[in-house]
DNA sequence: AGAGGTGGTG
DNA sequence: CATGCACCACCTCT
């Protein structure tokens, strides 16, 4: 096979700066490349815990390895990762990013991420892209990624660096340029450059959303806990007390307590008891089955496990998690971390505290600031209006009409002012949104309260009334089916294995791809459009010189701290530019967006 | 360690 | 034939 990369892997070139002179001298140099690697190496994954210990610029051929205990004047590299006229080719780059802000105040611009771009390629495969499988799949070569064995921590410490370091740090900048290349002939030929620049684009303003972080207020979440676990224990021993009975063998615990005879979070237990003690036969016990069970221990259950599932998953966890340094929130947000194209958030998932619950009260903002929260309105029934063009629904969206209401009153033949809110405008809202799920008459029926029948003359009627719908999803899964992909508005592109007709599970296989198909189009556009969204807000920001930061993103919303006395100028920029970004990818439908300035994260 | 169940968000 | 999309966290059990 061809060469495909000009630098030795067992022995890369590379050149170890410590000095001011030889800092300048490369400065120098690598002011004449047009495109460069970036990387970092440091003692921590944490921006704010992370000593800074090399910083590596490559060329094709060689890289520059600028030590960074020893270095003191950054500004002649300042200059070339800030120039927007060099390429930056960066591995997960978010964090170096972040880092390097961190550490030395630099901003990189202009970047191509590898890690990014290949998330793109293979989206819907469930591959890697780490480094360490790239280099293998497109350069035939094995990298040791054993990062522990060099032991970064302590060779911050002494400052020591020894060759296995210095060769690592090499390879790690020059193996993106082979990959870079292989990638961007990738990107042509399957039409995702233009999503990729989306991508590289947003990169800046997810790492600066993480610097930024979250501030909480401890004290209050604290009480919300201190509530819940006295809910929960109240609760708790009333079933436990109701329960007691059904045993035969009752302990004490050390203290002459009757013990507990079951226990309440183990579904194992729970269905024994349900089904062998008190003479159900429950084939689960979610809450859709104990809810319809009427019995009062069940429902006592519910409760308890409410107040469980709060205390565990949003509880003192949550707290441990603020960062010692600055004292607020810092999460993983994963910038492609749904197959369509939405992110996902962790460490924690702020994307998942309860909305009815206290707790997204405690997300304030600090003194002198407010929180600004913007969403879009009913943002996927309108890609959904424009990929299916259906007149009825383009018509709502135009006047301004409550979309619900107008397919209430299309489908029950009745006035708009007659569709009663919790009824017909209820069972349609579950239609609508069924629909972009791909949803089946069955489960439908389930949900509304009616048989499987009357959800199936529920469903004719509305893709009788909205024609260009039914066109457009059966169109939507066809595609995907026979072609193995979906796009969205962006330009993403979601693959999908293959299913095989020798498949015992062939058909099902089939009807997955299917409802995928008819929903990543939808949820995938949606994602562009916030990702657009997020990109302008922050070059508007900038540009007006205004004190705002957007600190969070939930798929299709956006929370910005501002400084008090620009709060409702923050506001007005944020919706403008979301609706911008909205505009750039409906031709066909006005998007709609509404926000508050708020003391507190609420929408 | 990983699977399965349950439940939180859009 | 089986039938709601996309995630993440926690719990128990094996």
């Amino acid at each position: 096979m061809p060469e495909s990369y000009s630098f030795n892997i067992t022995s890369p070139s590379y050149e170890y700066i410590t000095s001011q002179e030889k800092l300048v001298e490369a400065a120098r140099i690598l002011l004449g490349e047009k495109v460069i690697a970036v990387d970092t190496e440091g003692t921590s994954l944490d921006y704010y815990y992370n000593k800074l210990l090399l910083v590596q610029i490559g060329t094709p051929e060689k890289a520059y390895i600028f030590d960074a205990i020893k270095i003191k004047d950054w500004a002649p590299l300042k200059k070339i990762i800030e120039d927007p006229g060099i390429l930056k080719i960066v591995q997960n780059g978010k964090f170096d990013y972040g880092i390097i802000k961190a550490a030395l105040g630099i901003e990189i611009t202009n970047i191509y991420d590898t890690m990014l771009a290949e998330q793109i390629i293979v989206n819907g495969f469930k591959q890697s892209a780490s480094l360490g499988t790239m280099a293998k799949k497109y350069l035939e070569i094995t990298l040791d990624k054993n990062y522990e064995s060099y032991q970064w921590d302590k060779v911050g410490v002494s400052g020591n660096f020894q060759k296995n370091h210095l060769n690592y740090a090499a390879l790690d900048a020059l193996v993106l340029f082979p990959i870079f290349h292989k990638q961007w002939e990738i990107l042509n030929k399957e039409g995702l450059v233009k999503i990729a620049r989306l991508e590289f684009s947003v990169l800046p303003v997810v790492a600066e959303m993480e610097l930024t972080g979250s501030h909480i207020d401890v004290a209050k979440w604290r009480g919300v806990i201190v509530d819940l676990r006295l809910k929960r224990q109240e609760t708790a021993k009333k079933i436990q007390d109701e329960i007691r009975p059904l045993f035969s063998y009752n302990q004490m615990d050390l203290f002459g307590n009757l013990s507990d005879s079951i226990n309440l979070n183990s579904q194992q237990q729970i269905l024994e008891l349900f089904n062998d003690r008190l003479g159900l036969s429950l084939p689960s016990t979610g809450v859709k089955v104990l809810s319809s069970t009427n019995h009062p221990i069940a429902k006592m259950l519910l409760e308890y496990r409410a107040s469980e599932k709060l205390i565990s998953a949003f509880g003192e966890n949550l707290l441990a998690k603020i960062n010692k340094v600055t004292g607020r929130l810092h999460p993983d947000f994963q910038q492609i971390g749904a197959a369509t194209g939405r992110f996902s958030c962790s460490s924690p998932n702020l994307q998942q505290i309860p909305r009815g619950s206290q707790f997204r009260s405690c997300f304030v903002a600090e003194k002198g600031r407010k929180l600004v929260t913007v969403d879009y309105s009913q943002q996927e029934l309108r890609v959904l209006a424009e990929y299916s063009e259906d007149p009825t629904l383009v018509a709502a969206y135009k006047e301004k009409k409550d979309l619900h209401t107008v397919t209430a009153a299309m489908m029950y033949g009745i006035p708009e002012e007659r569709v009663r809110k919790d009824v017909e405008r209820q069972a349609s809202k579950t239609i609508n949104f069924g629909l972009m799920y791909g949803r089946g008459a069955s489960s439908l029926a389930a949900q509304i309260g009616v048989n499987q029948e009357e959800a199936k003359k529920l469903l004719d009627l509305y893709f009788k009334k909205f024609s260009k719908v039914k066109v457009w999803l059966d169109w939507a899964a066809k595609f995907a089916v026979e072609n193995g992909y979906s796009t969205t508005l962006g330009g993403r592109k979601r693959y999908y294995i293959p299913a095989d007709p020798g498949d015992p599970n062939y058909l099902k296989m089939v009807s997955d791809i299917e409802r995928k198909g008819k929903n990543t189009p939808i949820q995938g556009s949606g994602a562009d459009m916030i990702k657009y969204a997020l990109i302008f807000i922050r070059d508007r920001f900038r540009k007006e010189k205004i004190d705002a930061r957007i600190i969070h993103t939930v798929h299709d919303e956006i929370v910005c701290d501002a400084e008090a006395s620009v709060a409702d100028d923050a506001l007005r920029m944020q919706k403008e530019e979301m609706l911008r970004a909205g505009e750039l990818l409906l031709k066909k439908v006005p998007i709609d967006a509404s926000g508050v300035v708020s003391e507190v994260w609420e929408h």
